[in-house]
DNA sequence: CGTATCCTGACC
DNA sequence: GGTCAGGATACG
């Protein structure tokens, strides 16, 4: 369940649940996990205090009394789940973080693509960033330079977690349909204006207003956006069919009337 | 830059 | 059986 909202709370949930608690013991239920953490390394973690959980763009990190630092990212579909070391894991667990107390940390993910691995410290556990999306510091400015090297078009470009930390492919594409920005446009010709709306779109859809409160692929929840899954269906203001297109592998929805520039 | 790849499940 | 999926990375 990424997009950085969704990893924020799951991230906040994961705080509450092992934060200055002691680790029983790590293992992985699935070849793609174990692959990235081996049993050997596994077993290091065991005895082992957990002094902080960090959230940086979409990935989180466990930081370990001894400096080491477990990171995690849940990549397409990875959530944690908080149950007890004394049942039986979901049928998609594919790694278990047993605490001491007897709470049990669930990385649950149908598609096993997400990545569970140990670092020595912090510094080598992540990759480089840009700014965070919901800084309160992020404004045309930066996008500007940001963008301005980039001549491919401007949805790709803000979905890479070098440019912003945290956007993805739905918020991407709700964020220029607010702004009117055609996910097509050269992102380093995209005019101060138009950033400066990005920003303040950015802003709205990651704000809590406009999120949906829980799992975003929830029939429920489809609702709540403007764009995204809705190829075909009327644009909110316009009434002109939401188109669908591939940026990049992946699926961007747009208004080709809203956002032509 | 775009594309292929990692994986599995859900849905048509 | 084919297609698609909220992400990131290695590669050409």
């Amino acid at each position: 369940m990424p997009e950085l909202p969704e990893v924020e709370r799951a991230m906040r949930r994961l705080r509450k649940a092992i934060e200055g608690k002691t680790i029983a013991a790590v293992q992985t239920l699935h070849f793609a996990l174990e692959r990235q953490l081996p049993d050997a390394k596994a077993r290091r973690l065991k005895a082992k205090r957990i002094s902080r959980v960090e959230r940086r763009g979409k990935h989180q990190l466990i930081h370990l009394d001894d400096g080491s630092v477990l990171h995690a990212h849940f990549r397409m579909n990875g959530d944690w789940m908080i149950s007890r070391a004394d049942g039986a894991p979901d049928r998609f667990t594919r790694a278990i973080i047993d605490l001491t107390d007897g709470t049990r940390v669930e990385l649950n993910d149908r598609r096993a693509l997400s990545a569970l691995s140990l670092h020595a410290s912090a510094d080598d556990s992540l990759p480089s960033l840009g700014m965070e999306a919901n800084d309160a510091s992020l404004d045309a400015a930066y996008l500007s330079k940001a963008l301005g090297s980039r001549r491919g078009p401007i949805k790709p470009a803000l979905m890479d977690q070098k440019v912003i930390a945290g956007l993805g492919n739905i918020y991407a594409a709700e964020a220029l349909w607010r702004a009117r920005i055609n996910p097509r446009a050269v992102a380093s010709s995209v005019s101060k204006a138009c950033l400066t709306r990005l920003v303040a779109a950015i802003r709205d859809v990651l704000g809590s207003k406009n999120r949906p409160p829980g799992r975003y692929t929830d029939k429920t929840n489809r609702h709540r956006f403007a764009v995204y899954d809705r190829e075909g269906e009327p644009c909110v203001v316009c009434e002109t069919p939401i188109r669908r297109i591939i940026q990049a592998g992946r699926s961007t929805y747009f208004c080709p009337k809203c956002q032509r520039s």
